[in-house]
DNA sequence: AGGTCATCTTCAGCCAGGCTTCAGCGGGCA
DNA sequence: TGCCCGCTGAAGCCTGGCTGAAGATGACCT
């Protein structure tokens, strides 16, 4: 597993606590290792004990407001910064970026953009690979590129979200539940769904190899290299 | 032993006898050390004294709800918690308060299952192993996948849980009748059925080695390593 | 603004894997 | 040797998964 020995570490600071804990949940399935926070109150003495290489920071909070931890965090760090703005708004973008913020998201969001813009940020500050490999397949998380057996394939938008998710668990049996909230944001829907795309996604993967999302009936799917 | 010293902890709160009785049996006959409470009236108490690590609260109890009991919970302790709902659909709810429930099982409930779940659970929290180990066979209860002498193998899922259930309890013998109760939670039924589904394993399982699981004549079978 | 195209979602019918039942065989124990 | 008990191949059924196609949505171009 990638990262085993001193892997990424990132922090949260968020006050709900369902979402706090979805997004500790996310990170720690990447392999990073997460400590949340529900205000920043502690955020220098986090910064300088746990020395973050990626702050998730929530831009409403109770307390102290979003840029003043931000201006902070960019102050006494060099960590790398991702905002969960309430909603979405140029102004925000603007002056988020004005305090070298990385990255921001709207929230509500699919936790499968969050992981692939945390992915993104740790990359460029090397952190984390870029390229995943499974078998013959490469797929290129930053750059939406997707390689199998030496020829590139074209993959919708949803196709990709629903491909990176499934290579970054690779491995782990996946529920269409999970699949349905990680990648498409839904909280309960048709498992067709996620069929449906698995269909497509297949479709494109096998013209060049052999199937690499196995499915486990009665729960879900795997990738596994074959 | 797994777990011998510094074994995880469980709290049960369920006010039907029998099943509480059969929850804490199941728990502590994997290791791990269980108190029952028929109510939530002492939870803060249990809480700080017991120390669990892991909480099975009955969603429908007379006094408290059970939703009240889950917030005292995820306040005050770190435990994990799986809740048992009478009946399914209390996901949208729960998501909706936002407590951090970690698994929940709709009652009736099979025994194989809540087993797996809180190992899941207790795997997360690094106080249970999460792969099982007898002679060359490997079985990883979270990932569900079964080594055989180095070679994955298939498993449905009917035999995934037979597997996990005789592996967990490996060393005893166990009586066709309970195999049914805890894999099917059928009460009494075709002790057939467990032979067709143990001679279906054997051929997966001794297509890499000898067999491991031996049958006891007139009583059922053991896991036992070669 | 209208049209066109790609993509996403829904729907429905088909297909297959797996669960259960049944029956016949073989081996162990009295 | 005779009688059970357990084993296993095979059949039926049923649920869950796959996929082609139609409908919905939205972006982009003219």
């Amino acid at each position: 597993m990638e990262g085993m020995k001193n892997p990424a570490r990132v922090l949260v600071i968020e006050d709900d606590d369902a979402i706090r804990a979805s997004l500790v949940a996310a990170v720690e399935s990447r392999g990073w290792v997460a400590t949340g926070a529900v205000d920043g109150s502690e955020l220098e003495h986090q910064l300088d004990s746990f020395r973050p290489d990626l702050v998730i920071l929530d831009w409403m909070l109770p307390g102290r407001s979003g840029i003043d931890l931000a201006r902070v965090v960019a102050a006494t760090s060099d960590a790398g910064m991702i905002l969960l703005t309430a909603r979405d708004g140029v102004d925000d973008k603007l002056r988020g970026f004005g305090v070298g913020v990385d990255d921001y998201l709207a929230k509500p969001f699919v936790m499968a953009e969050l992981v692939a813009r945390m992915t993104a940020i740790l990359r460029r500050r090397g952190r984390a690979p870029g390229v995943v490999e499974v078998g013959d397949l490469l797929v290129d998380l930053e750059a939406g590129a997707v390689v199998r057996a030496g020829t590139p394939l074209v993959l919708t938008g949803t196709e990709l979200r629903l491909l990176a998710f499934l290579v970054g668990e690779r491995g782990r049996t996946l529920s269409k539940t999970q699949i349905l909230t990680q990648v498409w944001g839904y909280d309960s829907y048709d498992p067709n769904l996620v069929e449906v795309h698995v269909s497509s996604l297949r479709r494109k993967l096998e013209e060049h190899g052999p199937r690499l999302i196995q499915t486990v009936r009665g729960i879900g799917y795997v990738v596994r290299a074959v």
